[in-house]
DNA sequence: ATTGATAGTATCGACTCGATACAATATAGA
DNA sequence: TCTATATTGTATCGAGTCGATACTATCAAT
């Protein structure tokens, strides 16, 4: 109980420097988080839909930050011709560019600091509390590709691997990207 | 180098959880985070300064966000006669009682569901990340007053325990709150 | 062809937040 | 004492956030 408190303290702590952290390169920090979320997103899952399940913001919102983004240059729409309501996002050179002095970075050598063992305790923890948070309020994982329950490894048909949920061929990258598709094996 | 990142992508999604989980109420998420600070900090921990210190952000912002907790009727100033720039915030029974209401309960059962010593784990982990991005930031870690190298405990003299830097008495309750000033015992 | 779901956009209002400029009070030095 | 100088807090601006609401365009199913 006590110990519940403190690590709610913790993370409410960490998530504010974490926030002022994120107001560099004239970005804000829902900016950076869209970006970078484009970044490590597969092909799927790089549509404004794809962000606002993600970030669990309204559309609206989402929109104008992806306005935001594209103003600047950093990252590209494009239609997609099978289905014309869908928009297809992906980074610019200077987007991508710009993601490589990520001022997040600045927690992930604040992390580095810790032993192998305590990073991967605190990996461990902060992700059961994440999924514990995101099933309370209805949240996809938005885990790994390869991770997922329709993930077909080695298909062996003209691609390495497969999805069977939307039945098309996977790349090696794509199965190391994060999917709004995503469902954990022995899951539900 | 890998969990670090892993880490990182971790703490930011659950700082976005939090933040979407603090527009309960009316309030916004710094609106919480204020009240909260208020809720926890001791009477030297009170005032606008130590808010903008405890959140790192600019002054004029906080004083923003504790004119619209006032116009709410959740916190209440007084002027400090000693010093007449300062100002002392306190709750009112109002904003006390809001709070037990507070959203970030979610993650708080959300952690709870952790064994014992996961908490632990993740309560050190985030703690040791906390104080390394703190000082890489130059800010206060604001601890528990007893956890400070200038508490005295069991001073004798009228009150229970006393602050060596300030050099007033302190009650128990004090003791337990947070500190603008509290500097960790063997540090620097 | 109508109906309904889905993907996105546009706009409003309250708030955030860095930046800048400012008022009042306190403190230290000449 | 008079005068910097620092400290505490407020006021205002502009870009962005974010929920809410209303809207358009496209697709799918009957």
């Amino acid at each position: 109980m006590k110990a519940s408190d403190d690590i709610a303290a913790l993370l409410e702590r960490l998530s504010r420097v974490l926030q002022n952290e994120a107001h560099a390169d004239g970005l804000k920090p829902t900016q950076w988080e869209a970006l970078r979320y484009l970044a490590r997103a597969n092909r799927f899952s790089r549509s404004p839909s794809a962000v606002t399940a993600y970030l669990g913001m309204t559309k609206g919102t989402v929109s104008q930050t992806l306005n935001a983004l594209e103003r600047k240059g950093l990252i590209r729409k494009k239609s997609d011709p099978a289905d014309r309501r869908n928009l297809q996002l992906e980074l610019t050179a200077r987007g991508a560019a710009l993601l490589r002095r990520d001022p997040v970075e600045a927690l992930t050598t604040a992390a580095g600091r810790l032993s192998a063992g305590e990073r991967r305790d605190l990996s461990d923890g902060l992700e059961k509390t994440l999924r514990a948070a995101l099933r309370r309020r209805g949240g996809r994982p938005f885990g790994v590709c390869k991770t997922c329950r329709f993930f077909q490894k080695n298909a062996k048909q003209g691609a390495p691997h497969r999805c069977g949920l939307l039945e098309v061929p996977l790349s090696a990258e794509d199965g190391e990207k994060i999917c709004v598709e995503q469902e954990p094996v022995g899951k539900r």
